[in-house]
RNA sequence: GUGGCCAUAGCUCAAUGGUAGAGCUCCAGAUUGUGGUUCUGGCUGUUGCGGGUUCGAGUCCCGUUGGCCACC
């Protein structure tokens, strides 16, 4: 359940209980695609705080499979996290990665990217890998559609999309109660699970059709889910589409539901985005960037592969608690990374994520004190990137 | 000492006698429901040195220096 507890401006700050603990939001989720968040043990990420983490229905389906997952008692026991998870449907994947997709009532068939076998995925066999997953929210299959999109094939796949998420609701219906009975045979271990109702999130499409977005939301609502996902950005559009975007979904979404911005983003988008009324962010900016060399700071980016930083006996940003900073230069870190060893990797993903978490508790602890404007404006100011001030 | 082979970018190597290139390194950039991948740019040359032949030489000839191999 979904406790707000704060408003300020249409910034908000609440408390979700679900199966495995309380995430406190706004929230940021680490992305931990195949049972992984990459290079971080789940002991480091309490360490971060991280208070939930995202795993990806499409990755773990391909490999290593429902069969593997089932028997190990699902995805908190397989890779022995016990901290909520989020996963994704995979229906971003699906049309990301996979190969010859073929789209139809019913569902997708695609050859997948890692041994090009075919396989099938509809709303139902969506939840039900989400229900072997054992993951606490699950995400309704939706059609993602690339950018730029026309806007016929936008409503068209909007309405296949809403399809898809009814006949998702009803399937985790089924599933919370066939997986009861089913669970009670396995060991117990896996007791929690088996006595735990799995939260569904609808995502609202519409590519960038303003009155799209509104009847998706609609849509959603009508058919009723646990939270609310705004899904279709970040596909390679302008920042003020993904904004529109946004503003053109959150008024129609209920106020004592959380609403969860999907893919996203910088941290001054993650700010601006909070403050459009968006309470869960995932991203693979701070983990993908790191293992390429690049470090978040208050400053901006700083992509430590660059010779200035051979000599640089500072930590990557002064104060930073995070287990990077409190022993390391970024000089070494340079060194690290130049030389491709696997700690230069996971020095930076620890910092990064670090920055994004302590990002969402100033978020949070500025709503609370209701100064949440003035730290937005005070942390995009103040936030530049060397690379591109435009994009990040 | 004699004979042979070799010498081109920081490294490993290309280049019919006709505008000296590639890979790696190095220097930068991209990355938004994952991409340790990948992609995109950029810098670098007295072609060991000195002569000669030629309209033109990294390439052919002579000398020389250095390296490697074989044989005394």
């Amino acid at each position: 359940m979904f406790e707000l507890r704060k408003r300020d401006g249409s910034a908000r700050s609440g408390l979700l209980s679900i199966a495995h603990g309380v995430i406190e939001t706004p929230a940021f989720m680490p992305v931990g695609t195949q049972g992984s968040v990459k290079g971080v043990s789940p002991a480091e990420l309490r360490e971060l705080e991280a208070s939930v983490i995202l795993g990806n229905t499409y990755h773990l389906f391909v490999r290593p499979g429902l069969d593997v997952i089932r028997h190990f008692g699902g995805l908190h026991s397989f890779m022995s996290w016990n901290g909520p998870i989020l996963t994704d449907s995979g229906g971003y994947q699906i049309f990301s990665l996979a190969k010859l997709r073929k789209i139809t009532e019913e569902g997708v068939q695609f050859q997948n990217h890692v041994d090009g076998t075919l396989a099938f995925i509809s709303p139902e066999v969506a939840m039900e890998i989400q229900a072997a997953l054992g993951s606490d929210i699950a995400m309704v299959l939706d059609e993602c559609p690339p950018w730029p999109c026309q806007f016929e094939y936008a409503a068209r796949s909007l309405e296949l999309t809403t399809r898809w998420a009814s006949r998702c609701r009803e399937a985790n219906i089924e599933h919370s109660t066939s997986n009861t009975e089913h669970r009670t045979r396995e060991a117990a271990l896996n007791f929690q699970l088996s006595t735990f109702k799995q939260l569904v999130f609808g995502i609202v499409q519409g590519a960038s059709f303003p009155e799209l977005r509104r009847q998706a939301a609609e849509a959603l609502v009508d058919i009723g889910f646990d939270g609310y996902a705004i899904g279709g950005v970040s596909v390679g559009e302008p920042e003020e589409e993904m904004m529109r975007a946004i503003e053109s979904s959150v008024p129609f979404l209920p106020e004592d539901k959380p609403r969860y911005a999907m893919g996203l983003g910088t941290p001054p988008q993650l700010l601006e985005l909070i403050a459009r009324g968006i309470d869960m962010f995932d991203c693979v900016l701070p983990t993908r960037l790191a293992r390429n060399g690049t470090a978040f700071t208050s400053l901006g980016t700083v992509n430590l592969k660059n010779a200035e930083f051979a000599l640089d006996k500072n930590p990557i940003e002064t104060d930073c608690t995070c287990p990077a900073c409190r022993e390391f230069t970024r000089g070494y870190i340079r060194h690290l990374v130049k030389a491709e060893e696997i700690l230069g990797l996971r020095l930076i993903t620890l910092h990064n994520l670090h920055f994004y978490l302590e990002l969402m508790r100033r978020a949070r602890a500025a709503i609370q004190n209701d100064t949440f404007a003035s730290f937005r404006a005070g942390f995009v100011r103040n936030y530049r990137s060397r690379a591109a001030p435009e994009t990040l």
